[in-house]
DNA sequence: CTAAATGCAAACTATTTGCAACGAT
DNA sequence: ATCGTTGCAAATAGTTTGCATTTAG
């Protein structure tokens, strides 16, 4: 891990908001201002891939980046009730965004046909 | 309506997939040659505006253009209990992305402030 | 007639990439 | 010495926009 890509996950922990590849991008030159957006881009790609850095994609508009949280929710097989958990990253986001509301909390619940049963 | 814009309409609402800009564009040269790229942008804006056209954000990807289907949810205030109706549209097609099973179907409720509650 | 819409091309935004130099093992 | 990583700048993809011309109402 180089110092560059220490400094982009420590803004994007630190950050009290969901930044941008910009944002992170203009707090990390107040501390290297050789860095380059480039070196930004690429480092946030890999720290998603790893898991340290979550990307919230936002339609219309740069993708904000946020520390990881795992909520889930529960998916229910509607031929023999088993239920599956689901990391469901994101979804408030999604739905804040298709509301245009500031939803606080919501109860989700998915129904399908489980692998198992999809096989008899 | 001029006939660019009938035409572009037509190409989604006969479309046996979700088409992004760039499809309808090429679907539409065959009918009418002439047709520039930013005329096809520009319709699917007004289209989308005026709800005859649903616009399907893809991350990292082109976004794909449907005709519209009106499923609801409920959006419930925190303070007052008031009931609000939302249009949750191309939420299922989140969740089946999201999950990566073929959800059939959701419940879902999500709470929030309203907007008379959060004046007081 | 005239306001809105078109075709064309250039502009823009977010992000990615090629490449030579750099840096940590 | 080596291999990943950097800074830089140019490239890309998707979409938007300015403008002179055309078209629908």
């Amino acid at each position: 891990m180089t110092k560059q890509r220490k400094l982009i996950k420590d803004i994007v922990y630190a950050s009290y908001k969901h930044p941008t590849a910009e944002e992170i991008f203009e707090s990390a030159k107040k501390k290297m201002p050789s860095i380059a957006v480039g070196t930004v881009y690429r480092n946030l790609t890999l720290l998603v891939e790893s898991g340290e850095v979550r990307k919230i994609d936002v339609p219309n508009a740069p993708s904000k980046y946020d520390r990881p949280q795992i909520p889930h929710e529960h998916l229910i097989c509607k031929n023999c009730g088993a239920v599956a958990d689901v990391d469901l990253v994101g979804l408030l986001d999604v739905l804040k965004q298709k509301t245009c509301e500031e939803v606080i909390e919501y109860k989700l619940t998915m129904y399908y046909v489980c692998p198992k049963c999809k096989n008899f």
